[in-house]
DNA sequence: GTGTATGTATACTGATCTGTATACTTTATG
DNA sequence: CATAAAGTATACAGATCAGTATACATACAC
């Protein structure tokens, strides 16, 4: 029933403004006083919310998890009308990403840079983003018809996650488009001609 | 005339303990007093041989930028005969990379995931070493003939990329052979066969 | 309207951060 | 052997870190 509201809730400002700096600065880099400041709420009512960092930022990368998975499944539907309209329809939307002002590489993979013990919960969270994102082209690869979702998926989430990192280091977004020529070839060889 | 020393210099050792503790932990994790610990040397030294913390990590990253370049020539060089062996020679050095136990992913990566400044000169290592490490990719796709030498290079870099975030993240160093297996497919198809 | 939630403002604690200072010891070299 | 460089040990300074405490203000439900 989730009647929208006008402004933002104190929560929804701090988790705005936390995952703008997480993403800018990273994790370990941005202080608690500094989400503070730039959400314009206090550190008293931050912890009202939030237990503590470790929460804050646990909340932070399971909705930022959540829309991204929404928003990549929004934008391919749009993108493609055949499965392998929308197979290419994900290296659209990466070119799209890789264009935006705020765009510092993908959250999850800065945030596994920063935290290599196996036990902590944001490597597991990371981990479980990219099993969804996987899952997804796999599904997309078997309507496509592929005669191996599984490895054409692997392939084209490699990829990816290259084109992903390149754009991040050259600031050049037309990394989308080297990755989209490649997957072509890719998804050619991987799905059997009709006919 | 660099006489081989049997120990290593405090400055040596300092590098080496801070090198360890930025890729496991990450640079900002890493405080000066861990590396002080683990180096066994004092922190006076530490700041008679590096003015600040900055100064200590753009050496740790020149020297793993030189270690890294040598390390992966080498391997390729002895990997494969012809150029087109040596191409798919270095998805065989990544999978020897991946498998090591103190594998936490490219320095590089991690290192861009924590400094977005443009500015900031940890940045501009970490930009050379990919631009050098496609180079040297681009040079062996001209020696085995490819019809797009660039190009060609830039798809191989950023497999090599994706690869490497993806056996970080899903710690499975079998990535690298996937990354193998579409590596000859691009190969193939961007060299131009004689006869 | 009146109390309770939630918020602000601000000062504080104790730990940790980068970097420095002081006093003593080892080590290499002429 | 004498001396200077380089290192140890340790305490410290000032800033910043995560998180807490106190006192006051606002907004909303009954």
């Amino acid at each position: 029933m989730n009647k929208p509201r006008a402004r933002l809730t104190k929560r929804e400002q701090l988790m705005k403004s936390a995952l703008e700096l997480f993403a800018k600065n990273g994790i370990h880099a941005t202080g608690i006083d500094a989400i503070v400041e730039r959400s314009g709420v206090t550190k008293k009512t931050l912890y009202a919310h939030f237990m503590s960092k470790e929460e804050l930022v646990v909340a932070v990368l399971r909705q930022y998890d959540e829309q991204a998975r929404n928003e990549i499944r929004r934008q391919v539907e749009n993108g493609g009308k055949t499965a392998r309209g929308r197979l290419l329809a994900v290296f659209d939307f990466a070119e799209k990403w890789f264009q935006q002002d705020d765009f510092y590489g993908c959250l999850f993979i800065n945030a596994i840079g920063e935290f290599s013990e196996k036990s902590a919960p944001i490597r597991q969270i990371c981990m479980e983003y990219k099993k969804s994102l996987k899952g997804y082209i796999r599904e997309l690869c078997e309507q496509a018809g592929a005669s191996n979702p599984q490895g054409l998926a692997e392939e084209l989430g490699m990829l990816l996650e290259g084109a992903t990192v390149t754009a991040q280091i050259s600031q050049n977004p037309k990394t989308a488009r080297i990755a989209k020529r490649v997957a072509k070839v890719l998804i050619d060889k991987g799905i059997p001609k009709v006919g």
